[in-house]
DNA sequence: GTTCTAGAAC
DNA sequence: GTTCTAGAAC
């Protein structure tokens, strides 16, 4: 161990001297054990490692809630196994193993003794954390080092080290992780962290690993949040993409995000500062603090969307009632979207909608703090007018200005379909100019209705539909700014998959069918989705194909049920009962709609409440007689998919087993077990109460794979599948709830 | 070598 | 929606 220098407080007065708290984050099998090992292995610092057992850190979660349920009972005794078989590996020989308490205890002495001390817990919460954050009062720093993986690849990581004894506690360690993602809680600065470093792969373990192992006994690092964070399990599909595609080079030179100068009080200054050898980091500590101060002096860290009147320019909607529609959206969304901010930009000062809008906002005592007008060039707001926006708008029938091109790039394959009233939010790559330049992080692509005559779909003088378009897409336009300002501004990788982006790219769109001012489709065209497409320079009308001829079997059998009588089940005057082709389950039939022009439930509106009714009457009597015929069955749902692959309204009943071989993929799971299936009910309720259906996003479909009885992850689709042929937990309480789930006893969800 | 995923074609 | 298949993952 290395003595300490002349000048430095000696050992003993503990509270002077340099000690850090390292407070590690991760799931089991996400490797805080190696990280602390590579540390203490290398650092000429002393360190003291803390490590609480699996075992005892399970109690201990366990005694903090009174769990007097079975199923609690259950799972404790369950965790109490598993933590004997995980025991041998936290539990090394320097490692100090015991309670939480005994673990703070240890922690104090050890900072008495002028160690810094690496607390090895998994600390998934921000209540986990807490205590250790007091440690040593505030004259001891506190740093998080988060390894933050996706928890297919922890629990893959426990099986293996757990693993040689066979399958069985390899689902236990699944068990255990498992039941910690629901808690995880990434750390934030204002918890009391002065340095929080987040890593999502190898790489940046290393990285770390080196800062602090190298970090000499006097030498301080940089304050604020280093890496990318990932603040959900949704995206975790797309970062073990992105893993695999980072080029060594992009990696080397990771630059700033500007975008995590906009997460409130976690300024970060960049990964690469952060990352320095240990000295120089202690010579840019001085420097890395102003940075941050400027950066936090010159951010106006509260989320703000720019955006421009829709429709009133090149569209001619009318200036007196698009102003209205402004107000009344603005007035709307004020509310819902916390702090966060929302500008009305125009190029001139002689906007006649901008003073009409200033004046109606202040009639309405609409608070100037959180929506204001504004006279600039949206796309450089901030580096002409200091205004900063993370997010901007594009009407999407005109152009970002000269250098929007590089917008283009990245914007054009979903922004081509968008349809009037529906938006689409698209995060920039960090090689834009407008996020490097003006810090905006996100465009949202909105299109408005066409009220001139010169431009394709023109609603004439229809301004009952035209304002009905509007308010749409001023609603998809602040829904889509809502998610962002709700998802934490995302901080996005600063590599350019441009694949990546695209499944970023999300659609606020309550009903992806336009149906525009032009008479209904002639029966020819029925087969055919109308989008428009939005080139570069105008507005144009383009039909776009979007069900492909195999997507039309299910019109087919319901427009003609006569000519397949061997799939057709049953023929009533509104609806025709089908077997699922390819059935996922045991029992799976689709009720169909008759109607002609019903695709998809993002037709459907409040007069077709009837119609679904009685789908949902019907499917729920054929759920009946399955139960009835093999009691084994047990459960059924139905349910509509959000986008459906097939053309014509069909509801889904099937049974829960699941145990089908043309049951194959994640898509084919994810469809029937996450968001994406809308059980009937809840549609039906929706239409009777906002008179739509709010659709969910198909991102779903690759979300992880998880057991729909109890919740948990599986690597793969075979792994899954073996896992849910015996899975007998209870369905999750939101299942059980509003007859979502029918079950032989249930023979109260028939529609009045 | 085998298993599994995901994208293209239909 | 499925099938086919390259190539990644194991």
């Amino acid at each position: 161990m290395e003595t300490m220098e002349i000048d430095s407080p000696t050992p003993s007065s503990g509270e002077e001297t340099k000690a850090i708290v390292v407070i590690l984050m991760g799931l089991p099998g996400s490797g805080k054990s190696t990280f602390c090992d590579h540390v203490m292995r290398s650092s000429s610092r002393p360190w003291a490692r803390i490590c609480q057992n699996m075992l005892l850190q399970v109690f201990d979660e366990m005694s903090q809630r009174v769990s007097s349920d079975l199923v609690g009972f259950i799972t404790l005794l369950r965790l109490f196994d598993l933590s004997l078989t995980l025991l041998h590996h936290d539990t090394i020989n320097n490692g100090k193993s015991g309670t939480k308490l005994q673990c703070l205890s240890s922690a104090t002495s050890a900072l008495k003794e002028g160690k810094s001390v690496l607390i090895d817990r998994c600390n998934i919460n921000k209540e986990q954390r807490v205590d250790f954050l007091k440690l040593g009062g505030t004259k001891v720093e506190k740093h998080a080092v988060v390894l933050d993986f996706p928890a297919k690849l922890c629990i893959s990581r426990s099986v293996k080290r757990t693993g040689h004894e066979g399958n069985l506690q390899g689902g236990k360690a699944a068990a255990v992780v498992n039941q910690m993602v629901p808690k995880k809680e990434l750390p934030k600065l204002t918890e009391g962290f002065a340095r929080i470093t987040f890593c999502q792969d190898e790489k940046d373990v290393k990285e770390s690993i080196n800062v602090y192992g190298l970090l000499g006994p006097l030498d301080s690092l940089p304050s604020g949040c280093f890496g990318n964070k990932n603040s959900d399990t949704k995206t975790q599909l797309g970062i073990m993409k992105f893993l695999k595609k980072v080029e060594p080079s992009s990696n080397a030179g990771s630059e700033p995000t500007i975008s995590q100068k906009l997460i409130p009080n976690e300024i970060s200054p960049g990964k690469d500062s952060g990352l320095q050898g240990t000295k120089k980091a202690s010579d840019l500590t001085g420097v890395a603090h102003k940075k941050l101060e400027e950066a936090a002096a010159a951010s106006d860290n509260i989320p703000t969307l720019a955006f421009p009147s829709i429709s009133t320019s090149d569209f001619q909607f009318n200036l007196e009632k698009a102003s209205d529609i402004i107000v009344e959206k603005v007035e709307e969304f004020v509310g819902k979207i916390g702090k966060a901010k929302l500008v009305l930009v125009d190029l001139s000062h002689k906007s006649k909608i901008l003073s009409l809008v200033k004046t109606k906002a202040e009639q309405k005592n609409i608070d100037s703090h959180k929506f204001s007008t504004f006279v600039g060039d949206i796309t450089r707001l901030r580096s002409q007018k200091g205004l900063h926006c993370n997010v901007i708008a594009n009407a999407a029938n005109w152009r970002l200005k000269p250098g929007g091109s590089e917008l283009d790039i990245a914007t054009k394959e979903k922004a081509d379909c968008l349809s009037p009233g529906n938006a689409l939010v698209v995060p920039l790559p960090s090689s834009s100019p407008l996020f490097t330049r003006e810090g905006v992080t996100h465009v949202i692509h909105v299109l408005g209705p066409n009220m001139n005559p010169q431009r394709p779909d023109c609603l004439k003088d229809d301004y009952v539909h035209g304002s009905e378009l509007l308010r749409k897409a001023y609603t998809s336009l602040f829904e889509g700014f809502s998610s962002i300002v709700k998802s934490g501004t995302e901080v996005h990788s600063t590599n350019d998959d441009h694949k990546l982006k695209r499944e970023a790219a999300y659609e606020f769109d309550m009903n992806k069918k336009y149906k525009g001012c032009e008479k209904d489709p002639q029966p020819g065209l029925s087969d055919f989705r109308d989008v428009r497409k939005i080139p570069d320079e105008k507005v144009s009308l383009e039909t776009t194909k979007t069900w492909g001829s195999w997507a039309q079997a299910l019109y087919n059998i319901a427009m003609h049920p006569e000519n397949h009588t061997n799939v057709v089940l049953e023929t009533l005057d509104d609806v025709v009962v089908m077997n699922d082709a390819y059935p996922k389950a045991k029992r799976h039939i689709l009720v169909l709609a008759r109607a002609n022009g019903l695709d998809s439930i993002a037709d459907v509106h409040r007069e077709h409440i009837s119609l679904l009714k009685s789908m949902h009457d019907v499917g729920f009597k054929w759920a009946q007689k399955f139960l009835n015929e093999d009691k084994s069955l047990s459960f059924f749902r139905l349910g509509y998919h959000s986008a459906p692959s097939m053309r014509q309204l069909h509801l889904h009943v099937i049974s829960q087993d699941f145990d089908s071989g043309h049951l194959k993929n994640k898509k084919h799971w994810n469809s029937f077990n996450t968001p994406f299936f809308i059980d009937s009910v809840d549609v039906i309720k929706e239409l009777d109460e906002v008179g739509k259906v709010t659709l969910k996003n198909d991102k779903f479909l690759s979300m992880e794979l998880r057991c729909h009885r109890c919740k948990s992850v599986h690597p793969n689709v075979p792994r899954l599948k073996a896992h849910i042929s015996s899975c007998q937990a209870s369905f999750p309480a939101a299942l059980l709830q509003n007859g979502r789930l029918v079950s032989s006893e249930d023979n109260t969800n028939f529609c009045e």
